[in-house]
RNA sequence: GGAUGGGUGGCCGAGUGGACGAAGGCGGCAGUCUUGAAAACUGCUGUACGGGUGACCGUACCGGGGGUUCGAAUCCCUCCCCAUCCGCCA
């Protein structure tokens, strides 16, 4: 959420904002509304002042005749207040429906363009693209032959979009979950597991909208609960409706969950096998920062993204996220795309990572500011979120890009360890 | 699932329908004392919105919503949340 103060003053650059970023919304109607609702709010509390004063003179009135006097002004003006209080309240209500939908500002470098294809590549991982000299097979015939996946029984159990993980699939995804959270432990994170629910309120304060025809959650009959699409929502939920003293930030926070979507919409785009699912885990990097160290801290997300790619050896490359594919509360994107041999004709980039600085646009919902000693007042915090590690998506990667000629599947270096083998054989 | 007890300021915690934006404590800030620090003492110290160049002024806020009343933290209704105990269970 933009700060209204903020939109009233900059009417213009909201406005150029939401066309660059693909969003309707009416800036313009949002400002009339709002001088409205500050007019009648004014009117509104001098009506209620005057109440109060009536109320005060009640005991001091010198007979019965003047105390009754007095009752009926003070139900006037307190029905008058009311009155006006409700028009507020209209007012409130449709200026807020608007507001809620106008996205956070974007970075001045952030590519202007409407979609992914006005995204602009930053860089290559040290990682080259590999080149075969066979035909390299995709994730799902990899798996097939090495008995890793069973994606008919998930369809048959949950349906289409859930798998099983078996053999190697699952050392490699225990692996890559203690591979990674060593890694940012060593870097100042605190490792946190965190529920795969929350509630409404925190979805939407984070900038997720549950519940809606084209929502991304599944929800919880019967009950405020969702599932989480992304820990991002309940790292960022923990410290909701909280002050912190200046000398607590940065807080540094890597969360492991599972993570749930539905996937609405996407029928049909490219998501043959664990591409586009709708459970896999996740560790994500949350931080709670100070407004002048966001910057810094959303360059420092994205070297470890990389990091962690070029140390278990997958090609990719670092894309700054266009305008209109940022989504309401990112105000700068980095993805990085991994190498995929068995994505599209020959091969092609797919997302992996993301990592975004959100300003002070879930803190404004969230509610969650700092205050300095000795200092009047506070600030909203910064918040940054970014995968650490994808395990469905690092999966293809490593399988598609470890692949050997006889179909067997070298383990990357940096898990040998914790998987406990150097390659991954069809079993006899 | 059953039974209780709770939700009040940055935190803890009191609060008889008007004196309450709210005692007291902690924390924080400033000062006195001290070579310095600690301790002790004194004063100040909530948030949001609106108005004024400004010292300030106004309004709202005691979990959410509704009601009673001239007037509600306080009384009534309703919803939500939290904690503890019991049962069940990995």
């Amino acid at each position: 959420m933009l700060d209204r103060r903020f939109i009233l003053e900059n009417i213009e650059l909201v406005e150029n904002n939401c066309r660059d970023r693909g969003v309707v919304v009416d800036v313009r109607k949002l400002a009339d509304l709002e001088h409205q609702r500050r007019s009648l709010q004014t009117e509104a509390e001098e009506a209620n002042r005057q109440a109060n004063a009536a109320s005060k003179a009640i005991g001091k009135a010198a007979n019965e005749p003047e105390r009754e006097l007095r009752k009926e002004e003070g139900r006037q003006l307190r029905a008058k207040k009311d009155g006006l209080h409700a028009e507020v309240e209209a007012l409130e209500a449709q200026i807020r429906k608007i507001q809620s939908r106008v996205p956070n500002l974007s970075h001045p470098n952030a590519p202007v363009g409407a979609d992914d294809a006005a995204n602009l590549e930053l860089k290559q991982g040290k990682t080259p693209v590999p080149s075969f000299n066979f035909d390299p097979k995709d994730h799902v015939e990899l798996g097939d032959a090495l008995d890793l996946f069973d994606f008919d029984a998930g369809g048959k159990v949950a349906g289409h979009g859930f798998y099983y993980l078996k053999n190697e699939a699952v050392l490699l995804e225990l692996a890559l979950q203690q591979f990674v959270m060593r890694m940012l432990i060593e870097r100042n994170f605190t490792p946190i597991i965190t529920p795969d629910l929350a509630r409404t309120e925190i979805l939407q304060g984070v900038g997720f909208i549950p519940r809606g025809p084209e929502t991304q959650i599944y929800s919880i009959a019967d009950s405020d609960l969702n599932l989480i699409a992304t820990a991002e929502i309940t790292l960022g939920g923990m410290y909701s409706d909280t002050i912190l003293e200046r000398e607590q930030l940065p807080i540094r926070m890597c969360g492991l969950s599972h993570c749930y979507r539905t996937e609405a919409g996407a029928a049909g785009r490219a998501s043959r096998g664990l591409y586009r699912v709708h459970q896999f885990t996740k560790v994500e990097m949350f931080a709670f920062t100070h407004p002048e160290d966001s910057e810094k801290t959303l360059g420092e997300f994205c070297d470890i993204e990389c990091e962690i790619f070029d140390t278990l050896g997958i090609p990719f490359r670092v894309v700054d996220t266009a305008t209109g594919d940022l989504g309401g509360p990112a105000y700068r994107k980095f993805d990085l795309e991994a190498w995929m041999p068995g994505r599209g004709e020959a091969g092609a980039f797919g997302e992996v990572t993301s990592t975004s600085n959100c300003t002070d646009y879930q803190a404004r919902r969230l509610g969650i500011r700092f205050k300095n000693r000795g200092e009047k007042g506070t600030h909203f915090v910064h918040t940054l979120n970014g995968t650490a590690i994808a395990i469905s998506r690092a999966l293809i990667a490593i399988l598609e890009n470890y692949q050997q000629s006889d179909g067997s599947v070298r383990v990357p270096d940096a898990l040998q360890n914790y998987v406990g083998h150097e390659v991954i054989k069809p079993r006899p």
